[in-house]
DNA sequence: TTTATATATTAACATTTGTTAATGTAAATA
DNA sequence: TATTTACATTAACAAATGTTAATATATAAA
């Protein structure tokens, strides 16, 4: 029996709307009307608009940058931690699919210093990965390639899943998607 | 020796400005301030806010869209085709990066009737690169995955490119480029 | 020289937007 | 029962924003 319904619903449907119409497009009265209630009562929530993006973005991008972290922890190889990486990516996706959409679509609407400390972290994620992958490739496990196209390419493989697991359709077992994700990223299309 | 130079400077610099901020966070003050003009101004060279976006995004779109036709009506493999698709890509986003950054970011802003006139024209992008794909399956010039799944990765691996070519770093050799992109798609990272 | 075009300004407008103050009520807790 | 907590309202604000009207000037074309 869940408690507090009114608040928990309150940063669920902020977050669905913020992420059908954008951060900017969405206002206060939007949020209001879509949970059938006045503009004013949203401060009983939250501070301001931007704390309320700031919320969701820190949230979701500590938990993949703690589930990274915890992965480059281990002894695995480049290729198994990377393999680490996509399935826990998709796992995570497929959880909370809005906030990982904000992740990626609305981090420029943060402001300083919020937004400098996001894209910071982020250029620390991106950097972890391409590390994985340079070892991968000196330790011969990948074949030799161009490290950061390599870098950009795994990211945009992950990077459309929430697509898979927002809206209505019928979503895909995210078991199936790992397979085929890694399959796309270590074999190609190609036979 | 170019004529209306101060027009094509507002078209120039508010692009760069759009795909900058944002297209909803970028007001006329904004532009104006950059053009060392008054916002009035700007009235002389666009109909409306909203029109500045959609000229962007058109134009661009219509790009795609005729680059694709003409090779989908070639006679090639649906190898052959998407290599082809990659490669004038590549060639397009190389050479107007800022109009593809707004293309995979700020189509979210237009409004009713061109946000369904773009969406149906993406469907309709993104279903010819699915039949290739389907095609070269059935050929068995691909190895059997999702298609759909194929469709996404595909497309996701050329995104974000633009970002190779805004921005002010030495930019990469469009056919090294080309080479790589191709080599992920096809073989993916594995030897 | 006259005319048309491109480029500029000032001033103001109607809306929209995030936010606050003051206050009330129903439900949970002590 | 008394009191705190959660949830709600009305009314208003200051600032920001897209846009327009009226008008001026420099330049290029006729």
């Amino acid at each position: 029996m869940k408690q507090t319904t009114k608040k928990e619903k309150f940063f669920e449907e902020s977050l669905k709307l913020i992420h059908e119409k954008g951060f900017k497009a969405v206002t206060m009265r939007d949020i209001a009307q879509r949970l059938d209630f006045e503009p004013a009562n949203i401060y009983n929530y939250i501070d301001s608009k931007q704390a309320l993006l700031e919320l969701y973005l820190f949230d979701i991008s500590y938990e993949f940058h703690d589930s990274l972290n915890n992965i480059l922890k281990s002894s695995y190889s480049p290729e198994e931690k990377l393999k680490l990486i996509i399935s826990t990516h998709i796992q995570l996706t497929a959880k909370k699919p809005y906030k990982m959409a904000l992740l990626v679509n609305e981090w420029r609407n943060l402001k300083e210093p919020k937004l400098t400390e996001f894209t910071e972290g982020k250029k620390v994620y991106e950097n972890k990965i391409r590390d994985v992958i340079a070892k991968g490739i000196e330790e011969g496990q990948f074949r030799s390639m161009d490290i950061e196209i390599a870098t950009y390419s795994f990211l945009s493989s992950l990077r459309w899943i929430y697509d898979k697991y927002t809206g209505s359709e019928s979503k895909i077992n995210p078991f199936e998607l790992e397979k085929q994700i890694s399959d796309f990223i270590f074999t190609g299309m190609g036979k």
